[in-house]
DNA sequence: GCAAAAGTGTTCCCAATACACCCATGG
DNA sequence: CCATGGGTGTATTGGGAACACTTTTGC
C-alpha cells in the first residue's frame, strides 16, 4: 500500500518537475486548547497509517481542491470534535523540506479554544488515540515538528490574550469573573491580582451580567454571558 | 504557449486526483517597503505574462520543490532586487479558491524593507515593469488580492514597529536620528515628537554612535551605525 | 458560626505625552 | 550673521501593579 503510493509520488514529480510544479500537499494542524479540571490542556491523537504511529502528533489534515485552508481546518476540527464555528487563528507556516519522511508537506498551524466536556472524543478515519494532554505533561517525542509548532501556538495565544478577551469555548456559557481569571492565568502560566484582573476585564466593557448567581459554590458570585459558547 | 501550460494541467489535474491530491502552487508574495524622498514606498511589478498583464502587482513566486517558503522569498527578492539576507517577516496565507483565475494558487505573505539606492531596479523573466509607489499613491485595481495582502502586510509592519527596533535596510549604513524619526512617521502616518521620540529610542539600548558628524547638514547631527545595512 | 470564595478602593510607580528653548552648522 | 535643523529637560497624566478587608454563601 505505502510502495503504491510512493511510486504514484515518483511519477508526479517527474511530469510536474516539467510543468514547472511539484507534488506537494497543503495540511492544516490545530493546537486544539482545552480547559479541563482547572488546567489547560491540548488535544493530541495518534494516527494508525502514515508516519510516526507511535508519536502522539496534532490533529490535521490535507487541504482538498473544494476548500480554503481556512475551510480545511474546520473540517478537520469536525471531524475530530464534532463542533463547528470555533474560534480559531492562523498562526504561521510550516515549509521545511524535510518535514515529512517521505512526501512535500506545507503546514499552515492555527490554535483553537474548545470546552471538552462539549465535545466527546471519537476516534475517526485513521486515528487510532486521542487525548487531551496537560500542556505541561506533553509527550517530548512528538512527530513531524509539532512540538515548535505548538510552541509557537502557544506564544501567539499568549499575545492574543493580552489585548483581547478570546475564551472561545473555553468557558461554559455563563461562567464567573472567577473561572474566566483562571483560565487566564493557566493560559499566561502565571498568577494575576483578583482586583488588577476585575478591572482591566470591566474596563473592556464586554462582559454581560446575566443577573443570576452561581449556586453551589461559596461567596455568591455572579454569572456572567458568554457569547462565544454553543452550549450551557 | 500558454494553452500547452494548461493542458499540462489539466493532465495533472486528473492524475493527482486519483493520488488524493490536486495541483496547486504555493508562492510567496512580498511587500517590499522602501524609504525615498522621505516618503514610505512599496515596489510594484507587471508582468508580461500570465494574468492580470495590465494590473500592478506584488513581486512574488512560485515555492519549488528544493526549497522552504522563507529560501524561496529570498529567490524572489533576489531576482527582483539584486539583494540578499534582507529582513522579512510572515504576515498571513491566503488560499481562497478564486484567487487566481485558472490555477489554485496558495500565497504566504512577506514585508520586507529595503533602501531603494542599494537596489537599482532591472527587469527580468516576464517582469514588464517595475517600480516604487508612493503608499497612498498605489494603483486602484491590482492584480489578484493584492490590495488586500499590502493592506495585511502594512498593518503587520505599523504593529511591529511599535515595540521592536526595526529598519532594516531602509535606512544607510550611518543614519542620524532625525532619518530615522522620519522613517518611522513614515510607517505609522504619523507626527512624532522629538524629545519623546529620542527618550524611547536610547532606552531600547540598541543604537551605537559612531562618533561621527553628519556633514552637508545644518545642526551637526550624530551618525548613527545601522547594524543591518549591507552598504553606505 | 465558620470556612471558603466573592467582591471592592487606594496608593504607587513607571511610561507615554505635551511642551519651549539653546546650540551647532552651512550658506 | 542668520536661517535651518540638531539637541536637550521637565511637568503632567494615565494605566498597570501592589496591596487588605468586608460580604456572601455552603456546609
Amino acid at each position: 500500500m505505502r510502495n503504491k503510493k510512493v511510486s504514484e509520488q515518483r511519477i508526479l514529480q517527474n511530469i510536474t518537475v516539467k510543468a514547472d510544479s511539484f507534488e506537494c500537499s497543503i495540511t492544516a494542524d490545530i493546537a486544539v486548547f482545552g480547559y479541563v479540571d482547572h488546567r489547560l490542556k491540548l488535544l493530541l491523537t495518534k494516527r494508525s497509517v502514515g508516519e510516526f504511529t507511535d508519536h502522539w502528533m496534532l490533529p490535521g489534515g490535507v487541504m482538498e481542491a473544494h476548500e480554503n485552508i481556512e475551510d480545511c481546518t474546520h473540517k478537520v476540527l469536525f471531524a475530530l470534535t464534532g463542533v463547528k464555528n470555533i474560534h480559531f487563528e492562523q498562526v504561521k507556516v510550516y515549509s521545511n523540506i524535510n518535514r515529512h519522511p517521505i512526501k512535500r508537506v506545507v503546514t499552515v498551524s492555527f490554535y483553537a479554544l474548545v470546552r471538552p466536556e462539549n465535545h466527546p472524543l471519537f476516534l475517526k478515519g485513521n486515528v487510532e488515540q486521542i487525548a487531551w494532554f496537560d500542556l505541561d505533561e506533553i509527550p517530548k517525542n512528538l512527530g513531524f515538528d509539532h512540538a515548535q509548532i505548538i510552541h509557537d501556538a502557544h506564544m501567539y495565544l499568549k499575545n492574543n490574550l493580552k489585548d483581547r478577551l478570546v475564551m472561545g469555548e473555553l468557558l461554559p456559557k455563563k461562567f464567573t469573573l472567577s473561572e474566566l481569571q483562571g483560565l487566564y492565568e493557566d493560559i499566561l502560566g502565571l498568577e494575576l491580582d483578583k482586583r488588577n484582573f476585575r478591572k482591566r476585564i470591566f474596563q473592556m466593557g464586554i462582559l454581560k451580567s446575566t443577573g443570576e448567581v452561581k449556586a453551589g459554590v461559596k461567596g455568591g458570585p455572579i454569572l456572567y454571558d458568554n457569547p462565544t459558547a454553543k452550549k450551557p
